[in-house]
DNA sequence: ATAGAAACAGAAATCATTACTGTTTTTAAA
DNA sequence: TTTAAAAACAGTAATGATTTCTGTTTCTAT
């Protein structure tokens, strides 16, 4: 992977702004100092981005995919009625459950993520 | 919900079919019985029946949502090598990581998602 | 320097999913 | 039973996210 000026402009841009951008989100913010930026090379560096381990792409149910730029074992919380997502701010103890994941005969597990979903604070003051 | 022919038979095949079929999926099969069916049907229908809590819609990375017509509280691995989805046989206890996830101030917690992701028994032979 | 690989911008294409339109089916009440 | 309103349908068009293509520019290792 050589280096570029847009990919490290894409990396910085999610570490730098923890609100799970979407790709989308992402153009928008990029193009403020790369003004010619394309969105295709938006999502070919977030998706070579997230293959490198650098960032985590998440998959959300009816939505766009979004980015992470925390890469330690973390897992998230999607409001359902604002769609934001938030990072638990705990370590969940995961080991038993791997420990049962792990024991599915033939299986090799690799990973495993975890989405809540549920109201945030600010959505369930409105209801 | 009134009732259709139609619905009764995408019910009855993603229950029977314990694949984790996606929408284009469901309306091959489906096709056969009812030729004259639409996709337009089969996702309108995917999609009351999961709201309505019949069936389960599952959002996997880099590919078509599926659904699922196990019900209870279940969780899922994902073969990266092949794309298949199983059901993981066991049921994990997840009260230690509720509870935790539950204590994030102010949330709400409805529901959780987990999945694991790995190699499946048959393509971990073949590497 | 320079040549080959990698990356880019911009545009077009693809794929999954949803929305629209006019017709048929269902349901509940007359 | 009719019948009228609501719901659902088929078929098609539209949308939105993401990927691919093409010709040009930028990196990097000699």
């Amino acid at each position: 992977m050589n280096y570029s000026r847009q990919r490290e402009l894409i990396y910085k841009t999610v570490v730098e702004n923890p609100i799970h951008p979407t790709a989308d989100t992402v153009y928008a913010i990029v193009r403020a100092q790369e003004p010619n930026i394309s969105l295709g090379t938006v999502y070919r560096n977030l998706n070579l981005l997230s293959q490198q381990g650098l960032l985590q792409k998440i998959c959300l149910p009816n939505a766009s995919d979004c980015f992470d730029g925390r890469c330690d074992e973390h897992h998230h919380m999607l409001c359902t009625h604002c769609g934001k997502v938030f990072d638990l701010p705990f370590t969940l103890k995961l080991e038993e459950l791997k420990k049962q994941a792990g024991a599915f005969p033939g299986f090799l597990i690799t990973g495993c993520q975890i989405l809540f979903h549920g109201l945030c604070a600010e959505c369930r003051g409105k209801h």
